[in-house]
DNA sequence: CGAGAAAGCTGACATCTATCAGTATCCTCT
DNA sequence: AGAGGATACTGATAGATGTCAGCTTTCTCG
C-alpha cells in the first residue's frame, strides 16, 4: 500500500506514520458515532507508535489550565498520556459548548493543524494532565505527504461530518431530557466498567450541561429524574450508569 | 503545482480535475461560511468544465421528485444546470432537518462519494429541475487519485467540519427567532440583488422551518414581527430582505 | 483541620415554543 | 375559470426549559 511513498522518510516518523494509518484504516471499518474513541485507542496501543512518543517533548497541566485558546496559533498536536481534556467553544453570552471530552490516548488539536489555521476552540485540562506535543510541521508533513493518509483522511473527516449534522438534527428537534441521556450514553461508550460491570465517571453538572447545550439546573433535574428510575447512581459529582438500557431508549 | 501526476489522463479529466483544483484554491483562500456558494459558482463559470459538462448524462425532475433517499446506493454526483434543490434529513418523528437548498452551478450528492457510503440524506427538487450526473467511478478517480486534490479536499472537509460545530453552538443556544434571522441571511447571501438592489427568493414556510429546525407557526409569527418593523417584506411564499443590517444585529 | 469557595440542589417563576384547531388565502390542475 | 388541495395564518393552550435566588453539601488549600 503505497510503502514506496515514504522510503525515505527518518524511521521514527515512517512508524508514526504506519500507525496513524493502521488508525484511520479501522476507523474506515467502523461507522458507528463511538469509533473515534475506539481508533484512537487502537492506535494508542500500536507500540512502536508508543515507544517513539516516549521521546517527544511532553508538558504537563494542572486542573482547569488553559491548554489552547481559540484564536491561538497552533503549534502542536498532541497526545494525552496522563488525565483528561475537554474541547468547547464559547458563546457571546459567556456559555460554553463541549465538543468532546478526551482521556489518555486521544489525539487533541490536530484539528487546527489539518485546516492550518488558528485554533476554533479551546481546550482545558480538566485534571492534572500529560501531554506529548507533536509539532505542526512533523504532523503536518505526515497528513499531506501521501496519498493513501490523505485519502483516509478525507473518509474520516466525512465521517465525522456526517455525524456532525446528525448532531445537528438532534439538537433541533430532541428534548433536553433525550439529550442528556444521549450525552451520558456517549460518555459511558467512553469509559471502561469497573469489577461490577457499571461504569461510572466524575464530571462536573456544569460541564454535562455543556455537552448537552443547557442549563446546569436543568441537567440536575433531569439527572435526580433519571437517579428515581434507578438509571443511574449519584455520588456528588461521580455518576454511575446503572441501566444504559433504559437511558438509551429515552424517546423525551 | 503537480502537473505530472494526471499527465496521462483523457483531457477531459484533465480539464475537470483542473477545474476542481481550481475550485478548492478558491475555497482555500476564503474563510466565511458563504464560501461554499462562492466557490461553486467560481467553478461554474470555467468555460471548459462547462463543455464537459454538457456532453454528459443529464437528467430531469419534477418539483417534489426525490433524487435521492437517505440510504439508497450513491451512483452519482450531481451538478445543477437549472432549478433547485433541498437536502435533508427525517428524525424519527419525521420531521425534515434541512441542510442545504442548492441552486444552478451547485454540486451535489459528492458527499457520499467521498466517504463511499449510501446516501445520508434526502434530496427533492423544489421547482423543475435539470441535473448533470457525474459518475461514481469517474468522480473518486478525480477526487482520490491526485495528491493536490486530496489535500484541498482535506482542508475543505475540515472547514465545513468547523462550521458545523459552529452550527451545533448556535442551535443549542440561540433562540428560535435569532436561528431565523440566521437563516434568512444564509438565503440573503445565496441569492442574487435585482434591479432595485433588493433580495429576494420563493420558500415554504416548512421548509424555512426546517432550516432552523422549528415548527412552520413558529417561524410564522416570527416572519410577520420581521415583517413588522419593515425588515422583510411578505407575498404569500415571496420573502424580500429589506433591511438585511438589521436582521444580521438580531441577538434573541 | 477549618474557612472560604465552589459545586450541587431546590423552588418559584417567566417565557419561549410546540401543538392543536380552525379559518383564510393561494396555487394547481383539469 | 373553478374546485380541491396545499399553504399561510391566527388564537388558545400546555409544557418544557431558562433564570434567579437561596440554601446545602462538597471540595480545596493554607
Amino acid at each position: 500500500m503505497g510503502a514506496d511513498d515514504y522510503i525515505t522518510k527518518p524511521f521514527e516518523e515512517m512508524e508514526l506514520l504506519g500507525a496513524i494509518e493502521r488508525r484511520l484504516k479501522k476507523y474506515e471499518s467502523l461507522r458507528s458515532s463511538q469509533s473515534n474513541e475506539e481508533f484512537v485507542q487502537a492506535a494508542s496501543k500500536y507500540p512502536k507508535l508508543e515507544s517513539i512518543l516516549e521521546n517527544q517533548k511532553t508538558r504537563t497541566f494542572s486542573k482547569k489550565d488553559i491548554i489552547y485558546r481559540e484564536g491561538d496559533f497552533a503549534s502542536y498536536a498532541y497526545l494525552i498520556q496522563k488525565g483528561k481534556v475537554k474541547t468547547y467553544k464559547i458563546n457571546v453570552d459567556g456559555k460554553e459548548f463541549i465538543h468532546d471530552i478526551l482521556t489518555v490516548g486521544h489525539f487533541l488539536g490536530e484539528n487546527a493543524l489539518i485546516q492550518d489555521t488558528d485554533r476554533t476552540e479551546f481546550a482545558m485540562a480538566m485534571e492534572e494532565t500529560e501531554l506529548v506535543l507533536i509539532p505542526r510541521q512533523d504532523f503536518q508533513d505526515l497528513i499531506f505527504q501521501n496519498r493513501e493518509v490523505s485519502s483516509n483522511f478525507i473518509k474520516m473527516l466525512s465521517q465525522h461530518l456526517i455525524e456532525r449534522e446528525k448532531d445537528l438534527m438532534d439538537m433541533a428537534y430532541n428534548t433536553v431530557r433525550k439529550r442528556t441521556a444521549d450525552a451520558l450514553m456517549r460518555l459511558h461508550d467512553k469509559y471502561k466498567e469497573d469489577a461490577e460491570g457499571v461504569v461510572s465517571f466524575k464530571l462536573a453538572r456544569a460541564d454535562l450541561a455543556g455537552m448537552v447545550g443547557t442549563a446546569p439546573e436543568s441537567v440536575i433535574r433531569i439527572l435526580s429524574e433519571f437517579k428515581q428510575d434507578g438509571s443511574i447512581e449519584i455520588d456528588s459529582s461521580q455518576i454511575s450508569i446503572l441501566k444504559a438500557d433504559v437511558l438509551r431508549k429515552v424517546k423525551f
